[in-house]
DNA sequence: CCTATCGTCCAAAACGTTTCGGATCAACGA
DNA sequence: TCGTTGATCCGAAACGTTTTGGACGATAGG
């Protein structure tokens, strides 16, 4: 291994000098860097992160940390999420840690270990919660982290987020628009900061209209097929209340949701109209429903490079404003909406 | 972040001595050992890395390289990979890292990067091949590691692997013990160690009955369902050789040859007898095709944990029989076979 | 001519750990 | 009584990097 002192020596210089000129400081001579940077290529030279890290307080590694293995129907998402994260990190020179906790301990714990220990000075933080603990935890222990989504105000620290509240308000909103003014809405998990801030934007559309929520048209729960399916029977089923419209907060939750209309004899838009928010989730793509329906548009796919460049920027001390980046969100309206005028 | 300093001072003991107390060396009485203990926990003490690292020369991380992101066939196991690795080597304290390269990139630059600049002190070699570059690269560069399978002899590494010549062997045993003397292998890409192992269990086997291998019979190829739809009309259609028997080396190569003797006609066991090894693959199993397949047997998750363990052995030095480990191979005998006396 | 300023350089300290080479002391056998 | 041994301890060096606090000339300004 090369070391910065077998440079100084090739060279003819102070370890000091050799530093300097590699991290491009300034009281250098542009030769003097031009010389210290080739010698380093030529001897193959490669900073001990170890080192490095001792006298700086970094390691330059990022992190991952997840509850467990995830689950069958996630694979395609953890693959693209990991895979991305990892592959622009490391274009970035920053090595990716994946660090899967053991289902029995306490998430938090694999946290403190991994920052107490210097091992990683950064991490991204995926499924944000309402009061989330990993968020406390990292900042009282000064830990850069950037949030894929938000949690509660003031929005005071790094994220990669859509505009939630815009996605649930323009989806009621053209339902509304087309005059229904029973609408339900299928939302994700009640501790999840982006289903409350989508049950805002819901309100806000409905109190625009002038039109009064209705109790048990808005339902929290999971974003899966077989949560659309029970909200679909549940709704529209026996007894139900039946209404004209509904927003489905994820495409997996719409494909339940027709399932469940296929089987009580429903159509859309003839007798229930629907409109989805995409995340292009893999595999289920809402123009391929039938029939296909009108969605707002946001891949999640696109946050991930985000987060790996949003996270370094963080690590590397850069300040606020410029590592919060909030996604495109477009709308695509398909043959999903019937008017009631 | 609490020091050796700091507790060497609460406990008015040398840094020293606190040092070799928690790593549990000789010459420290049981009663200080005890102490430094407790006080350590109390203090919540972490030992730093990467002053660790400096001194030792080893950082504790460990490491799996891919060349890109997975293929979306392989994402079911690609999690079931890299979740068992993660968790594993996390309850042994180990941080993993996973390092997708650049797909332009060369992925012997990765390995190059990570050793040379001390962040990762061992390996997991997956799908090792003939002459394997990233085994000759860490082997001169003195650097541990662990191949998932086995490569050219002598096998003087660390590895986990299945016993592959027996079970074409056996495979190809069951087909000649029922009289059949013209039958194709369906076998893995020529250039994957583990094929060549295979081809010569199948050649063995044929040997030991007598038969004169037939040529075309035996087809190096993509472990897939396509490939396998593709052999079975290549063999069993028009102007094929139509072999009365058939190995495949694992259930999504049966499930596309089952699929192609559909649209042919065929029926087994009636025209053409099927053995397959299942690795146990995400989604595919051969109990489930009709008939149900005679299959030996070997899980793929089987070997993550072990190749966890096998690499954390082998950065502690550990020496080299207790590195190598091979699977056991069930074999469990369906209806798809037919007898031709 | 003297002092400031600037550009370029360097020696030494520091980061937190492990390890080398002893030091100290009590117990023991000769 | 005197070495020997063994158990327990410690100071200091080392790992490779960054950073601090200056040194040294040369140039410019007064």
């Amino acid at each position: 291994m090369t070391t910065l002192r077998d440079l100084s020596r090739h060279l003819g210089l102070s370890v000091t000098q050799v530093s300097r000129a590699l991290n491009n400081h300034a009281d250098v001579s542009a030769d003097t860097r031009e010389r210290v940077h080739r010698v380093a290529r030529e001897l193959g030279y490669q900073p001990n992160v170890s080192a490095r890290r001792l006298v700086t307080g970094r390691s330059g590694m990022l992190g991952l940390v997840l509850p467990g293995i995830p689950a069958e129907a996630e694979n395609a998402m953890f693959v693209q999420i990991v895979g991305t994260l990892s592959q622009h990190l490391a274009r970035m020179g920053r090595p990716f840690v994946l660090h899967i906790a053991d289902p029995a301990e306490d998430v938090l714990d694999a946290y403190r270990r991994l920052t107490a220990s210097g091992a990683i000075d950064g991490f991204v933080l995926l499924d944000p919660e309402i009061r989330d603990r990993r968020v406390a935890f990292l900042r009282t222990a000064d830990v850069p982290f950037v949030i894929h989504g938000r949690i509660e105000e003031p929005h005071d620290y790094p994220f990669y987020d859509i505009d939630n509240r815009g996605v649930a308000e323009r989806l009621t909103g053209l339902l509304t628009a087309a005059g229904h003014r029973r609408i339900a809405f299928l939302n994700g998990p009640k501790r999840r900061t982006y289903a409350v801030s989508r049950l805002h934007g819901y309100r806000a559309a409905l109190a625009r209209a002038g039109v009064a929520e209705e109790a048990g048209l808005h339902r929290f729960g999971p974003m899966t097929e077989g949560e659309g399916l029970l909200a679909g029977v549940a709704l529209w089923g026996e007894g139900g209340p039946r209404p004209t419209a509904v927003v489905c907060g994820n495409s997996r939750l719409a494909a339940g949701l027709l399932r469940a209309f296929d089987a009580l004899g429903l159509r859309v838009p003839r007798d229930v109209s629907v409109v989805v928010h995409d995340d292009e989730l893999p595999g289920v793509r809402p123009q391929a429903f039938d029939p296909p329906l009108t969605a707002t548009w946001s891949p999640l796919a696109l946050g991930w490079p985000h987060l790996a460049q949003i996270l370094a920027a963080a690590v590397d001390g850069a300040a606020l404003p410029a590592l919060q980046v909030q996604g495109e969100v477009g709308l695509v309206e398909r043959a999903s909406v019937r008017s009631v005028s």
